[in-house]
RNA sequence: GCCCGAAUGGCGGAAUGGCAGACGCGACGGACUUAAAAUCCGUUUGUGGAAACACAGUGUCGGUUCAAGUCCGACUUCGGGCACCA
């Protein structure tokens, strides 16, 4: 078949005929169904995205064809920081460049044949798009959920500004190597962390891969457990936050982390010029070095210490990396008895190790013991269980109005300010008589300036526009400055699913009335990558406007689905350096893209991912030939009527089982296992030979079956059965099962749940019948027990 | 380092705790052809055997079960994430 040139005949075709659209009449019959949207990093689509929306589009097909009415729409995560280092090294402006990889891609989505429906496509980079990113962050605001705090970031010295994780390797800057530092500035948080509970709750009511449940659960982080407040002994106090109160007895130092704001007040002047050195130490290392478990631990002594609350224990205050200042309250105490940290690091600095846990049963609890056990050497708690310990002490210590118990999230709020230009402005405006004042609706949006300096040189190249920067403020009228910062994208891409139905409204972020409509999204395709970050920001914004009043469903996406990583033939990531880089075009401009679309279907496990291969793509080609071989044989049997009938109830078979197996495995992404019923059904009509009715019906079965997976060619092969309208409008089939009754079936026999052989027993024999029939095969008298499970097994038990 | 996955023939991969290896690639054989290509048909986990069949076999080691690729524990290797890449 001339791939190419039927693929142009049809995607004209539907073009004109428009046959994507999404009818709004149908909207009570829609699926929403989402990839995640594409960043126009490059100027070409890459594998990645080919397998995401290439593959999704299967799936969307699918459900046209069962009755569904499809919402699938495509569109651009547009800003971000590659377009603007790319900005830096070329000097070819980021908006320039982004407009430019977006018009190809585009015509490249177009050129898939897959299923979107421009007419709601949006770009988060139009002032159209992220005046509306701004409005939400206005509401936020407004609502108490964005605040400005000082936070970390990554300051390249030599540079002169500040960097991205990424832009970080091995603690240097990747531009320049100089030994980067961490700096406080003051910047814009969202408050994810009022939402931590119901976050965690949402989890169970959503359709989404247990494993990423899991990974958000770990993220969110909920620890039970209880502050503890030291004194300390020249005054002023510290909590603490602990899960093990009950070791709270053998607590023989505390530890504060090296940012905690108490530690310049409380550290001696002996020992100033020690934590001075420390601290600026930590400040050179990012947190996963800093809290490596095999890392050998370091601190320094503050010279200050600390009144043990239960005992009236003056215990010395130190400060070390491992403690963060994110986590907790920032300072943990110590009970080297029984935590491993805190063991090795007692160990190396002298500090003494005192036993309050003995195990309960007497087995092996040498130190560090961390296991749970009853409690000794305690006070009021001897002879309590860790559980019960915990409780009392925590209790006891509530009644002193010295702590109490407490739930703490490992997650923190969401740092939301980029020093960086390409990204949508922050609609602050900083006036030095009312302070932090948001830019009024009606000024929105508050457009991002063209003529822009955007090289580093100190501080956000927003910040040197003298005329973007000059304003006056909304509240007093007088003399203001802007925010200099950008948004994360992930602001941007945190409500753009909400947009799509919306993409024309110029008069509201979305249509609250329609969003209920067409949202939540049914299926939600995208890359495990984003677990964590983007899909819990999504969640959270959803939920922020929710209890606004703007949306009346508590979460985005309710099914969720996780494409694998397609690696480079070597099995590693693909990656530039590594020279491992498969562009699809190569292949879609020989083959076309429903053979490249097939091979992709066929060749992985989809969330699973793997290597590529070229091999498997020439033979998905020969095998579409060879499907069209027998589609046409069948059309010169239609109207002949099927003489064997054993051999027609066999192709009818494999008709039915086919179209039982398809529908239901592209449900389930299970792409693979649905070509390989299809490749099934093909070999059956080889085998049955016969130009007749029988194998014209199997014929036109199989065209409907493949028309989502491979639509130009269906249109195609359907064209030519003689039919005027488009297979991808015809219902899917669904299989006729009284064709797939069998009057006897296989039953595997084992022995001792060993296998050894099969007997031909009807569907629904008794277990005495398949019992008889077993003993039969194994030649034996009797059976000491049977278990029989009709359909699957029968094993004998002797 | 921490969190989350994955590991099955020469290769890609199938398999609600119940016949391991569906489907395909490759390889081998046959048909067609003067020949080749293309096509159609067949064989193909390993070992032994002419065969029936027997034994072994799903990264490593151990466990649960009548029965384990599948469940549990420990480990090895690879992949994803770790909050300023998106």
């Amino acid at each position: 078949m001339d791939f190419l040139k039927i693929e142009e005949k049809w995607r004209k075709k539907w073009e004109d005929e428009r046959a994507d659209s999404f009818d709004v009449r149908r909207a009570d019959k829609k699926k929403y169904v989402l990839e995640m949207f594409s960043y126009p990093s490059g100027a070409n689509l890459h594998l990645g995205h080919w397998y995401n929306f290439g593959l999704t589009d299967v799936y969307a097909r699918l459900l046209r064809m069962q009755g569904f009415e499809v919402f699938h729409p495509m569109g651009f995560d547009a800003f971000g920081l590659p377009a603007e280092n790319y900005a830096i090294k070329t000097g070819i402006h980021p908006k320039d460049s982004t407009e430019k990889n977006i018009k190809t891609m585009e015509g490249q989505l177009r050129n898939m044949g897959a299923s979107f429906d421009w007419d709601y496509e949006i770009k988060t980079c139009d002032p159209e798009y992220y005046k509306w990113t701004q409005w939400i962050f206005l509401q936020l605001y407004k609502h108490g959920l964005a605040e400005q705090k000082l936070a970390p970031v990554n300051w390249c010295p030599s540079c002169n500004t500040v960097i991205a994780n990424e832009q970080v390797v091995d603690g240097c800057c990747e531009r320049c190597g100089a030994v980067v530092e961490r700096r406080e500035m003051r910047q814009w948080f969202l408050k994810i962390t009022k939402y931590a509970e119901e976050l965690l709750d949402g989890l169970d009511t959503i359709d989404w891969p247990e494993k990423t449940k899991i990974m958000q659960r770990n993220w969110i982080g909920k620890s039970y457990g209880g502050t503890v407040t030291f004194d300390l002994a020249n005054g002023g106090s510290f909590d603490v936050f602990t899960t093990r109160a009950d070791t709270l007895f053998g607590c023989s130092y505390v530890v504060l982390a090296p940012e905690h704001p108490l530690v310049r007040e409380i550290t001696t002047d002996e020992c100033k010029a020690a934590v001075e050195n420390y601290r600026a130490e930590a400040a050179r290392q990012s947190e996963i070095d800093r809290t490596s478990t095999v890392k050998e631990k370091t601190g320094v002594f503050t010279g200050a210490y600390a009144i043990n609350p239960v005992n009236g224990r003056k215990v010395p205050v130190w400060i070390a990396d491992y403690v963060l200042a994110t986590y907790g309250t920032g300072a943990v105490m110590a009970v080297p008895a029984h935590d491993t940290r805190d063991y090795d690091f007692a160990v190396k600095y002298g500090l003494p190790i005192e036993r309050v846990v003995k195990s309960a049963d007497g087995a092996p609890d040498d130190l560090p013991y961390v296991e749970y056990g009853v409690a000794v050497n305690s006070g009021f708690a001897d002879g309590m269980k860790t559980e019960d310990a915990k409780n009392a002490i925590l209790d006891y210590l509530a009644g002193k109005g010295k702590g109490g118990k407490k739930t703490t999230y490992r997650l923190r709020d969401w740092s939301v300010s980029r020093q960086r230009y390409w990204g949508a402005p922050i609609p602050m405006i900083h006036c030095e008589r009312c302070g932090a004042v948001p830019v009024s609706e009606k000024d929105l949006p508050v457009k991002l300036p063209y003529n822009v300096d955007f090289k580093p040189k100190g501080k956000s190249p927003l910040g040197a526009n003298e005329e973007y920067m000059n304003c006056t403020c909304p509240k007093c009228g007088g003399p203001a400055r802007r925010d200099p910062d950008t948004l994360d994208t992930f602001v941007c891409s945190s409500w753009y699913y909400l947009r799509y139905p919306n993409a024309k409204n110029d008069k509201q972020a979305f249509d609250t009335e329609w969003t209920d409509k067409l949202l939540p999204v049914d299926t939600y395709v995208g890359g495990a990558e984003h677990a964590c970050m983007h899909l819990l920001y999504a969640r959270f914004i959803t939920k922020a406007l929710r209890d606004m009043g703007y949306l009346h469903f508590d979460e985005p996406f309710k099914k969720l689905v996780h494409q694998g990583v397609i690696l480079g033939p070597d099995g590693k990531r693909m990656s530039k350096t590594r020279g491992n880089i498969i562009n699809p075009d190569d292949y879609v401009s020989v083959y076309g893209s429903d053979v490249f679309k097939m091979y992709l279907c066929f060749a992985f496990s989809y969330t699973e991912g793997g290597p590529f291969s070229t091999d498997g793509i020439a033979p998905i080609a020969k095998y579409l030939d060879r499907a069209e071989r027998i589609v046409t044989k069948a059309i010169d049997g239609k109207g002949i009527a099927p003489a064997d009938d054993k051999a027609r109830a066999d192709l009818e078979y494999a008709v039915n089982y086919a179209a039982k197996c398809c529908g239901a495995d592209i449900a389930a992404f299970s792409f693979n296992t649905a070509v390989a019923r299809l490749m099934e059904l093909t070999n059956a009509m080889y085998k049955y030979d016969t130009a007749d009715d029988a194998l014209y019906n199997a014929a036109v079965t199989f065209v409907k079956l493949v028309a989502p997976i491979t639509p130009h060619v269906a249109e195609e092969l359907w064209e030519r059965l003689g039919n005027k309208d488009s297979v991808l409008r015809q219902p899917y089939p669904v299989a006729d099962e009284s064709k797939l009754a069998r009057s006897l079936i296989e039953m595997p026999v084992q022995l001792m749940g060993r296998f050894k052989g099969t007997v031909n027993i009807a569907p629904d024999a008794t277990e005495a019948e398949a019992t008889a029939a077993a003993l039969a095969l194994l030649e034996l008298p009797a059976a000491k027990k049977v278990i029989y499970k009709p359909g699957k097994i029968l094993n004998i038990i002797v």
